[in-house]
DNA sequence: TTGAAAGCGCTAACAC
DNA sequence: GTGTTAGCGCTTTCAA
């Protein structure tokens, strides 16, 4: 590997000045220039990242750590995530736990351990938040992305979306399209991470005087096979259903495909509408009518807020960024109910 | 931040006693170890990984570098180094060019810039391979990772995995059926990418006696859409087509869509296969019959091939690992033609 | 405008 | 067993 010192021996000078060089740091002759230049070229220099690192006290570094990636939804927001730090100057690394606490341990304190600069971890089932506390308290940056409820923040900095807000603009678009018979699949459990949406869609339907008994509603996980046995168990024992609001696309579309193997034509026969927009949720057929998670931005945000956090002094307030409000995307899934 | 001199002066010995600890190198008093022991924890002590990695001349980093990850199958793949990676102690960096030369041009500088040991190249349409024998010529190490015609290697050390074979395992699974009017669906160019699977399929098909004109194929791009397009493209130009090859899951389902759209029924009215073994393909309804790469062993390989460069000799021969053949899978879209 | 020197946090020889 | 020393590749005062 060719050093900054064989660089400078190769152009007769001194590694500081080749470092001056490289940086544009002025104060460097045009012809002491032009020869570093050349000898950079010449030898294929790069500049040692890691070394760099260590002088400045700071990798350009960023991580994410993400619970799964079987989600499609974490990968591309992960993409964004990138995008933005790659923008900001970062590289990120990505850290997948695998819904592994221990694996999740061992990352967060490689990274404490000045891998990275800082940590965005995204909000899922089951973050642990003592663990990061612990970690900031230690004094890594961090940052939770995805805080689903604004109006109640986690003790950590975070980027929160109110996706209590999605089920309230699925409940309008639902009601506004005249369904009565609503019935909702969660992708989590009562009290968990998909509670605000269902609440949002809940409170919303009873406001406008629909009665939604706990019997239309059905709680899994966050993948297509629950989505759809919610489906089957959801159009068997609640007769009349026209329409099924699920707390996430990927149950959404186990929704579409239990309504396809019973025969129901959607969105003539049913109704249904996700929350998040995935790349999916447009190349399916019937497309799906879903409400869209401003991703990019929150991802930007979090970037940007990761970024201050370590530039930010001890015992600064706990910042929190909130996205602008998730938006209604009407695709093909949702209709009039016939009659 | 807590560094190796702190922990030392509070455990009153040297820093050098202090890595030792913590090295597990032995030959340190019980009774000192302990002290030391006690201040790395209640300081919270946590190595700086920046700073060993430069005096160990290696950062425990390896970079996958990876086109896009609009198709699943990137994540799922990057999942599956990153295990493997973890596994043999590196950390993953992963690098998403967005398919713009210049980004990865940028990944690939900063890598050979040491952020990361190494760097694996998930083969794709457009990799550059000249940019990437530069990197290797330059002393880093680099791996190609799927490429798909192990009989006629690229100028890297590479994974491959035959392809070819892939091909003609659909095309064996579809005669077997008493299949004769056949199409096939290529997810990238002729001359791209998937023309060895569609090699493949071509070449078993007419050993077998049976036709398939170049009016019975399509071309486009890795997506659902362009599956979709090329499928309706194929049934309304070929009357009595009975089975689709697809040469990847995604144009695969896109032409489960078409037929779903165009009233036919899978596999009854046809048979449909694809390639690769996405999460997707058993989530959807008829779940997708589709040739499986091996993509842990691949993704294993890959890793353990890096390291093998990372710590080879210069001017060693160029390795090359081929996986297990992809293996057939069969689910419900694909049956026995009509009458 | 350029060079010399110190030091980032850590490890590895070698000496004590 | 433990400390001393040197140095990884780089940046950054400070002198020249």
């Amino acid at each position: 590997m060719t050093t900054l010192v064989e660089v400078a021996r190769a152009a007769g000078v001194t590694a500081a000045t080749v470092s001056n060089v490289l940086r544009n740091r002025g104060k460097v002759g045009e012809e002491t220039r032009r020869r570093v230049l050349a000898a950079v070229e010449s030898m294929g220099y790069r500049p040692n990242l890691m070394a760099r690192a260590l002088v400045e006290g700071k990798p350009h570094t960023m991580a994410l750590v993400v619970s799964s990636i079987a989600n499609p939804f974490y990968p591309e927001f992960a993409l964004e995530v990138e995008r933005a730090a790659r923008k900001l100057g970062y590289f990120l690394l990505v850290c997948n736990t695998n819904d592994d606490p221990a694996q999740e341990r061992a990352y967060l304190d490689a990274v404490g351990g000045a891998l990275a600069q800082g940590v965005i971890v995204m909000n899922a089932d089951f973050v642990q938040l003592d663990a990061l506390q612990d970690l900031r308290r230690r004094g890594v940056p961090v940052v939770l992305c995805m805080w689903e409820r604004p109006q109640e923040p986690p003790p950590l900095p975070c980027v929160a979306v109110d996706l209590y807000q999605a089920g309230v603009l699925a409940a309008e678009h639902l009601l506004r399209l005249g369904h009565k018979r609503l019935g909702a699949v969660c992708g989590s459990e009562p009290t968990g991470n998909h509670q605000w949406r269902l609440r949002g869609f809940i409170d919303t339907v009873q406001k406008a005087g629909v009665e939604l008994p706990a019997s239309h509603l059905r709680y899994g996980h966050d993948t297509i096979d629950d989505g759809r046995n919610a489906a089957h168990s959801l159009l068997a024992g609640v007769p009349g259903l026209t329409a099924v609001f699920a707390t996430n696309d990927l149950p959404a579309l186990g929704v579409l495909q239990a309504a396809a193997e019973l025969g129901l034509e959607v969105p003539r026969d049913l109704s249904v509408i996700g929350v998040t927009d995935i790349q999916l949720a447009h190349q399916m057929r019937p497309a799906l009518s879903t409400v869209a998670m401003p991703t990019a931005e929150a991802a930007m945000l979090a970037v940007q807020m990761l970024q201050s956090e370590i530039t930010a002094k001890p015992d600064h307030p706990l910042p929190i960024s909130i996205t602008e409000p998730p938006r209604l995307v009407v695709r093909a899934s949702t209709g009039k109910p016939r009659g």
